[in-house]
DNA sequence: GATGAATGAGATTTCATTCAT
DNA sequence: TATGAATGAAATCTCATTCAT
C-alpha cells in the first residue's frame, strides 16, 4: 500500500512536470510569435507561464533549447498524425489532400504556432547546429513516398520524387506564410483541395 | 577653369560616397548572410567594409536600416529586370520561365545575398515595420499579370491569379531555400524550365 | 510557523533591498560629487557600491533617476527637519536661525551630498524634465512662512516675503558654493548666526 | 601705397577673424544655453553659426575652450563696465546700486548669455581647471573695495568685506536664477533698488 | 523543485576631434 | 583658411544565465 502511494505521487510529480513545461512551451510560443525568437526575453516568457525565470532553467537548457522544443514538438505531431491519417486511404492524390487538409489545419487553428513554425523555423534552420533537421526529412519522406507511389501506379510523371516533394511543400508554406502577413482570419484548410488540384493537374488548360 | 574643378570635385566625392556606401552593404550581405542578422555585430561590418565602426552610422541610420537597404536594392533589381527582360517576349508560359530563371540567376549567382534575402527577408517582413513591402508586391504583380494574360489567351484556367502567383513564388522560394540548405553548388537557374513545367502541367500524366 | 519563516524571509529581503539601495546611492553621491553627473560612469558607482553594472539598473531605471533620487531624498530631509525643528520655536528670527543653521549643517557634514546638491541640482533643475520642483517649492514655502508670521508680529518690514525667502536663499546658497569652492575645513554652520543678522539686520550702520 | 594697402589687408583679415569668432561664441551661447554645455554638440554649435565642423576647432581649441571663452568674455564685461560706471559717484550705496544695476541689466538683456553664465558656470568653475578663476576674483575685489569704502566713510559695519560681498553676490545671483527658471519676461533690472536696500538695511523694522 | 536578485559580458550608437583635400 | 567625412574610443543599458536561499 505505501508502495503504491509511493508510485502515485511519484507519477503525480511526473504530471506536475510534464504540466509546467507545457505551460512554458506555450508561453514561449505566445511570445515568439508577438516579437520574434531574437526580440522576445526570457523573463517575459516565465511572467507568461506563470513561473519565475529561473524555473524555465529547469526545463530547458537555454533559450534556444527551447525554441527547439517547440520545432521538435510541432513536427512530431505533423509526422505522426499525416502517417496515422494515410493508413486507410489509397488514392495517392486522396493521400496529399489529406495531408496539406492536416497541415494547414494544425497551422490554421494555432495563429502562434504558425508563426513561430513558418517565421523562426526557416530562420534557425540555416544557423542553429543543434536544430532537428530529422524530424522535418521524415516528414519530407512522408510526401516523397506518395509521390513515388503515384507514379508506381502510373498517375504520375517520372519526376524526380524529391523535387515533387519540394513543389509541394513550397507550395504550402507560401500559402501560410501569406495567410500570416495577411492577417486576415479567413480558413486556411478550406484551400487544401484547389492547391492539391492545381500542384497535380497544373495551371495549364488540357 | 577654377569652378570646373570645383564641380569635378563634387562628382568626385559623390563618387567615392556611394562607392563606400557599396562597400558597407556588401560587407553586410556577407556577414548577414553568415551569421544572420542578430547575431551579426556591427563591427563586423566595418571591419569587412574597412571603415571604423562610426562610418556605417552617416550611411545608415541603423543596423535595421542596413538590412531594408539590402532588401531594397534586392527587390529593385528583380523588379526592373523581370520588367526588362519580358519586353520582346509575347508567350505567357515563355514569360513565366524568363522571370523564374532572372530570379533563380540573380541569387543563384550571389550565395550571400540569397541568404539574407530569402532567410532574413521572410523573418523581418513580419516584424520590421519600415521594411518597403511595396516593392514585394510589385513584383507579385508583375507575375500576376503574366497568369492573367495567359488566361485571356485562353492558355491557363480560370484560377485566381493572385492564387497562382503565391503557388509559383512558393515553387521557387522553396527551391532557393533548398539550394541554399544543401550547400551544394548545383546551378540554380537550370531547374527554371522544369519548375516552370511543373507549374504550369503539374505532375500528373495527361 | 512555517508562515512566520516565510514573512521573516521576506522582511529580510526587503531590508537587504533598502540597504543596497543606500549602498548605490551612497556611491553615486561620492562619484558625481567627485567628477560631476556628465563626467561620472555608471560603471564607476557600481564599483564603489560594490555591484554589478547591471545590477544598478535594477533599482534605478537610468543613470538620470539616480540623481533625481538624490535630490528627492536630500530635499525630503530639509524640508521634514525643518518643520520639525520649528516646532518650539516662537521667534521669527530664532526659527530662521535654526533653518539656516540646519541647512549648513546638513550640507556641511557631508561635502559630497552639499557638492552634488549645489553643483548639479541647480544644474539639473533648468534641463531635467522630472526633476521633482516640488519639494524645493515647499522647502521655499517654509522659510516665507516665518517671515509672513515676522510681519505678522510687527518685526519686519512690509516687502514681498517671496522675495525675502529668496534672498535669504541666495545668502546661503552662497555660503556653501563657497565654502565647497575655497575647499577648506571651517565649519560650515558656525556661519549660521552672523548671516540671518546680516539678512535681518544689513550691513548698515543703524 | 603698396604696403599700407597690405596693411589694410591684414587689418580686414584680422576683422573677418573676428567676426568669424563672434559668430560661433554667440552661437555657442545660444545652443548651451539652450540644452546645456555636455548635452549641446559642436556640431549643433557650427550649424548655427553657418561654419563646418572643423572651423570651429581652426578657433577654439576645444568645446571646453569655447565654454571658457564665453565665460571669460562675460566676466571681462563686467569687470570693465562696472570699474567705468563707479568712476564718477562717491556715496557707496549708489556705487552698490550701479553695480547691480549693470549686472542685472547685462544679464537680463541676453537670457542666452545668462543661462550660461548662471548655470554652467557655477557647474564648471568646479570641474574646469582652465576655467579663469582670476576674474571672477577681480570683480568681487570690486564688490569687497565698495564695502571697505563704506565701512571706512563710517557707514557700514566692521563684518568682513570678503563676507559682505559673498552676500550680495549670492543675492543677485538666486535673483538671476530665479529670473531664469520662472522664464516670464520681467525687466530684471528693476530689482535692484530693492534688493541693495535689503541687502544694506536688512529686513528689520528699526 | 522554485525563486528572482545579481551578474557582467557585450552590443549599438554617439560625437569630439582630426586631417586630406 | 575652410571643409566635412572619417575616426574609434567609450558609455549606457540589456538580458541570458546562475545560484544562494
Amino acid at each position: 500500500m505505501n508502495e503504491s502511494s509511493f508510485i502515485i505521487r511519484l507519477v503525480n510529480m511526473k504530471l506536475k512536470k510534464e504540466e509546467k513545461k507545457r505551460k512554458i512551451i506555450n508561453a514561449a510560443i505566445k511570445i515568439f510569435a508577438r516579437n520574434g525568437y531574437f526580440n522576445s526575453r526570457v523573463s517575459e516568457i516565465a511572467k507568461e507561464a506563470g513561473v519565475a525565470d529561473g524555473t524555465i532553467y529547469i526545463y530547458f537548457s537555454s533559450k534556444e533549447e527551447l525554441l527547439s522544443a517547440i520545432f521538435d514538438e510541432a513536427l512530431l505531431v505533423f509526422v505522426e498524425e499525416s502517417r496515422k491519417t494515410l493508413e486507410g486511404i489509397t488514392d495517392p492524390i486522396e493521400k496529399l489532400k489529406k495531408i496539406v487538409c492536416l497541415h494547414l489545419k494544425h497551422l490554421g487553428s494555432n495563429r502562434d504556432l504558425a508563426m513561430v513554425f513558418q517565421i523562426e523555423f526557416r530562420h534557425n534552420i540555416v544557423f542553429m547546429e543543434r536544430l532537428s533537421k530529422t524530424k522535418l526529412a521524415d516528414y519530407f519522406k512522408i510526401i516523397e513516398g506518395v509521390i513515388l507511389e503515384g507514379q508506381e501506379k502510373g498517375l504520375f510523371k517520372e519526376l524526380n520524387p524529391r523535387f515533387c516533394a519540394k513543389v509541394l511543400f513550397g507550395i504550402i508554406d507560401e500559402m501560410v506564410t501569406s495567410w500570416l502577413i495577411a492577417n486576415k482570419n479567413y480558413q486556411l484548410e478550406k484551400d487544401a483541395e484547389i492547391l492539391v488540384n492545381t500542384f497535380v493537374y497544373g495551371i495549364a488548360k488540357k
